[in-house]
DNA sequence: TCAACAATTGACCAATGGGACAATAATATG
DNA sequence: CATATTATTGTCCCATTGGTCAATTGTTGA
C-alpha cells in the first residue's frame, strides 16, 4: 500500500509521473477485483469503481481489459518477487539463499488466500493469453535461477535441476492448498514442509553421477558470490 | 467415451435412463468448452453447440450455469478418481498403495495440459462458489485418505500426515507446472518426482518422537533400504 | 490571460449472455 | 388410439459488457 508510490517519488525523473501512478493505481484495483471476483466476474466497471474512477479512465490508460490484467500479473509478481530477493540479499551461504527463496515465497503478509484467489483465475488463463504465458515463464525462469544459485554448490547439475522442480511444484501447491481451503496451511507449515522436502532430497544419495566437475564448495559459507 | 455409458445400460433401474444419459453429456461438453475457452469463455451456448444441442436442453437439464459447472467438477474428480482406485485394487504392499495413488494421478490418458486448463479454471472459482468448495473438500479428503492408507504402515501419524500435504501439493504443483508451461513436466518426470519425494521423507529420521505404538509393517519391498 | 494539452467523465452502442417460456415433437402409458 | 409425460427447440427479454467518442474539466506554460 506504499512502496510503489515511494518508487515514483524518489525517482528523479517526472516525465509522466502522474500517468504512472494511476496506472498503478488501476493494476492494483484490478488485481483487487479479481481477488474477489474471479475472472469472470472482474469488469472494467468494477475496476473502475474499486479505484474510484470511470470506466472511461481505466480504457484510457489501457488498451483493453487484456492489458489492464497482464500488467495486473506483473504487479503482483513484482511484490512477491522483492519480498525474495530482498531476503535473496541478506543471504551468506548457499542453504540460505535456498532458503530466502523458500520462505520469501511464503512470506506472511502476502501468503494469503485472496492473493492466491487472484493468482488462481490468473493462472487459469495462461493457455489462452500469449501474453500472461510469457510473464509466467519468464516468472519461472527468474524461480528458477534464484534456486539455482544456491542449489548449485548442494547438488549435481542433474539434481539440482530436479529439486528445482520438486520446489517449485511444491509451493506452487502448497498455495493452491491455500487457496483451496483457506486455513488448512499455515505459513510456518509451507517453510516447513519445502524445507523439509530439501533436506529429505539433498540426504538421498544421488541415483546419478554426482561428479560432474562442477562447482565445488560444499554447503558451508561462501559469502560473496551474491551479485544483484 | 464409453465408461459412462455402461454405467447407464449395465444398471437393472432404468428408471430417468434417457436423462441421465443427456445429464452425463452435458457436463462433459461443459468440462470439454472449459478446456478450451476457460470459465470466462464457457457460456451456455457453446456449451450447447459442444453437446450438439440447443442451449434451452442446458437448462432444462441443469438449473442454471453454476450447477452445470459443478456437475463437470465431479465428473472430471470421479474419472481422475477411479483411475487411482482401479490401481489401488491390485496394490499388495503399503508401498504399492503409495506408488497407486502417485501413479494413478499421472494416469498418461489424463495428466494432459487441456484437461489441467479446465480443472485450473475450476478451481479458481471455488472461492466463489461454496459447491464447488465442498466438492474440492470431498477430493481432497479421499486424497488423504487413499495416501494414510499405505502411509500409515510406513511412518509415524504426525508424519504421515506431514507427508499427506507433502504429496498433494506436489501432485497439484505438478498439474500445474504442466498446464502454465505444457510440455514442461512428463507423466515419467512427475511420477519420478513424487516417488523421490516421499523416498526422501521416509529416509529421514523423524524429527518428532517416532514412537507412537502405532501399525508396524515395515513396507516390505521398500522400507528398510533408504535407510542412513 | 489564453491557448495547448492531458485527464476524466458520461452517454452511447452493438454484442452477448443467462435465463424464462410457449410451442412443438417424441415417447411412454393405459 | 388417446392421453399424459418428457424432450427439445427457438424466440424473446433484459441486464451487462467491452469499447468508442465527443464533451468537459483541470493543468501547464508562454
Amino acid at each position: 500500500m506504499s512502496t510503489w508510490i515511494r518508487d515514483a517519488w524518489i525517482d528523479p525523473v517526472k516525465l509522466t509521473r502522474l500517468s504512472d501512478i494511476r496506472r498503478k493505481e488501476l493494476r492494483q484495483a484490478a488485481f483487487a477485483v479479481l481477488e474477489r471476483e474471479g475472472i469472470a466476474g472482474a469488469t472494467l466497471e468494477k475496476v473502475a469503481t474499486q479505484a474510484g474512477a470511470s470506466k472511461g479512465i481505466v480504457l484510457h490508460y489501457f488498451r483493453n481489459k487484456q492489458e489492464l490484467f497482464e500488467h495486473a500479473m506483473r504487479e503482483a509478481n513484482a511484490v512477491l518477487c522483492n519480498a525474495v530477493v530482498a531476503r535473496l540479499k541478506r543471504a551468506r551461504t548457499p542453504m540460505e539463499r535456498l532458503d530466502a527463496v523458500i520462505e520469501g515465497n511464503f512470506e506472511e503478509h502476502l501468503f494469503l488466500p485472496p492473493l492466491c484467489h487472484a493468482w488462481l483465475s490468473l493462472c487459469a488463463e495462461v493457455p489462452r493469453d500469449e501474453k500472461l504465458a510469457r510473464i509466467q515463464k519468464v516468472i519461472h525462469a527468474r524461480m528458477r535461477s534464484n534456486l539455482l544459485s544456491g542449489l548449485r554448490f548442494l547438488a549435481s547439475p542433474e539434481v539440482a535441476e530436479e529439486i528445482v522442480l520438486g520446489i517449485t511444484a511444491l509451493i506452487d501447491g502448497l498455495w493452491l492448498r491455500l487457496g483451496l481451503q483457506p486455513g488448512s496451511v499455515s505459513r510456518e507449515q509451507a517453510v516447513h514442509q519445502v524445507k523439509n522436502y530439501v533436506a529429505g532430497r539433498l540426504a538421498m544419495r544421488q541415483p546419478a553421477p554426482v561428479r560432474t566437475g562442477s562447482a565445488r564448495l560444499s554447503a558451508r559459507g561462501v559469502g560473496p558470490p551474491m551479485g544483484s
